[in-house]
DNA sequence: GAGATGGTACGGTGAGGACCGAATCATCGT
DNA sequence: ACGATGATTCGGTCCTCACCGTACCATCTC
């Protein structure tokens, strides 16, 4: 087959350590220079120019040239989605060998984070819960849907279900994916309406970004809209 | 990030040509002695034997010992679904750069094939669409369910969707996951529900193995059950 | 214009690893 | 027990590629 070549190309890409850890910093779905891209590798920006060029013309990452940066962000969903997905393959290879404990370093990514356009981490964990509690959206570890209850919950907050994709069904829309999370384990929501959430929920107000990291932290506000709105339980930090 | 080291080394593994060919063959599900997957890849037994450790070790491939012979399979669905994502990416890229014409010796793999554990190809779409236009599931790019109708009709050809999962909801259940199939861009059906599909399809003969490949054939039985039961409308071949 | 900063080619060095030949171990058939 | 077959280990060769020093191009600031 053909496409043996270009499958080993795209993994042979996403499997030297400095190209994965760009990669990974750009698994937030912001855009970054290449210098940023250099320094979160440990790498001189010479060898990550190169990197990032070969990247670019695999179609990893797209790029946007502005004024003397040049601003670097993953190409498509399809590539996040395939980066979750050798994750969840690293991180059970990880607990097989049971090998590191838990950096404390990690503490505040482990509580809550964005996972490209979506929340992940504890926070991710206990919406994907309290919505699914509320019967709001109902979830497996392959698949999720809306529920009616749901559409008329997301849309007192704002978010409008039926424009977030083409109308299907009457009674439930498909366009909530989970996402195994990581770090926690159990799945959390990703899809149209995982990323709707997140983006409501910075626009809102209810969550903010760490500087310079993936991680973010809840507002007072957000603490008071996702426990009595959302049905959040968080466990106390 | 500790994890970052071992995503890059389950990438590593997966993007050198010899083993991803390896684990293209695993892809059907099946579990294959090493002299096998050598000749898959196209390279000694020894050198195979020594990567087929490295995939042991990292938990990509499980190894059975039966006699002399060391039968591999994939260690996990999600290993799969990882390479499924990889080839995702990877055909996206084949797209772009519009280079090879599609090979004459993929004919029968794009016509039908298996994917793990599920039907791919013209015919998982075709299977999936008739699905879909009966109203037996819906299906979007990112998630899929079963209607009531579904769970009807599934049961009707001796699939019990509730033995499938925990029970969930009433009205529908998610356990049917939609997977871009890289030869037609369509999705097909996967899960829990499209394996079970693919059982029940060789157990009642519906389809067939193509020796020594993924191809599989649909029998004259199944043409009949397929389009009756199912609503596939498959193009003549 | 001159200087500063982000980013990109080019050349040489060094390490990791893919590969096979030869030898060894394990298991099956007779 | 003996040869045949599947599979692994060891040793050595070769080549790719990640890395950085140096030099160069592009853009912004003054």
């Amino acid at each position: 087959m053909a496409s043996n070549a270009k499958f080993a190309e795209i993994a042979s890409l996403a499997g030297d350590p400095a190209r994965a850890a760009m990669l990974h910093a750009l698994m937030d779905g912001r855009a970054l220079t290449a210098s940023e891209l250099a320094q979160a590798a440990g790498i001189a920006p010479q060898t990550a120019s190169g990197h990032l060029a070969r990247l670019a013309d695999a179609h990893l990452v797209a790029v946007t040239k502005q004024g003397r940066h040049r601003y670097h962000r993953l190409a498509s969903a399809d590539v996040a989605r395939m980066m979750e997905s050798i994750m969840q393959v690293a991180s059970d290879l990880e607990d097989r060998r049971r090998t590191v404990v838990t950096g404390p370093r990690d503490k505040a990514l482990r509580a809550a984070r964005t996972c490209y356009d979506h929340l992940a981490g504890q926070l991710g964990v206990a919406l994907a819960d309290g919505l699914a509690a509320g019967g709001h959206v109902e979830l497996s570890d392959e698949a999720g849907l809306v529920t009616e209850k749901g559409i008329a919950l997301f849309d007192e907050i704002g978010i409008d279900v039926a424009a977030l994709s083409a109308v299907r069904g009457r009674r439930a829309r498909v366009l909530c994916r989970p996402c195994l999370d990581w770090s926690e384990r159990r799945p959390h929501l990703a899809g149209a309406l995982g990323a709707a959430l997140c983006t409501r929920g910075f626009e809102d107000g209810w969550i903010r970004r760490v500087e310079g990291t993936r991680a973010v932290t809840v507002t007072r506000k957000g603490e008071h809209v996702l426990r009595e709105v959302l049905g959040v339980r968080l466990a106390a930090s």
